[in-house]
DNA sequence: TATATTTGTTTATTATAACATACATTATGC
DNA sequence: GCATAATGTATGTTATAATAAACAAATATA
């Protein structure tokens, strides 16, 4: 049964794409880690493609979509609100 | 930050997900198990909503995919010769 | 009903994910 | 250049995922 994408790739794409939303939001390892109440060597683990839990993952996953609705909110807010008087 | 839907939700229906494909191709938790290398033990706890790590989620979900190919690809073999003599 | 299979659960053990901390290396800013 | 921050790694510890085995309860099968 052939296996076009690996267990390991998975794994390495999945960090990868941490790193990326990190950046994204710029976002320390320490930060993220903090934000999330868990340690940064999770998080460094975690990026590096190694394995880690459903919690972990689910975690950080939920946190960028979290940040990307914040992110998102605001940016509609003040489009709704730009060139509005303030006064 | 309001979340929706929450991990341990999250958990449990990736847990319903294994069941109901382990019912769909009629596999026991034992020969799941014996399939992916794993102790039944695993996937109890899997099915049960409980943590695991990224490794257990990926081989499950790796094999139900490769079982629905192989499924379709035997299906449309099969249609594609019914109706055809044997001799 | 009786038997066999499957599943949920427990116990003891092993492997390893996660934590806390420190330190070296590598960017980044002044 | 130097100083600061960020990252990669290492060490020791703790928590827990995973294993193996056994057993009882629930389900399916004869």
């Amino acid at each position: 049964m052939l296996e076009l994408v690996t267990i390991k790739q998975t794994k390495e794409e999945l960090g990868k794409w941490c790193k990326l939303q990190r950046d994204r939001f710029e976002l320390s390892q320490q930060e993220l880690a903090d934000q999330l109440g868990i340690s940064r060597y999770t998080i460094q683990k975690f990026e590096s493609g190694r394995n880690s839990t459903i919690d972990t993952v689910l975690k950080i996953a939920h946190h960028f979509e979290d940040l990307e609705k914040f992110y998102n909110g605001v940016k509609s807010y003040n489009e709704q609100n730009t060139n509005r008087s303030l006064y």
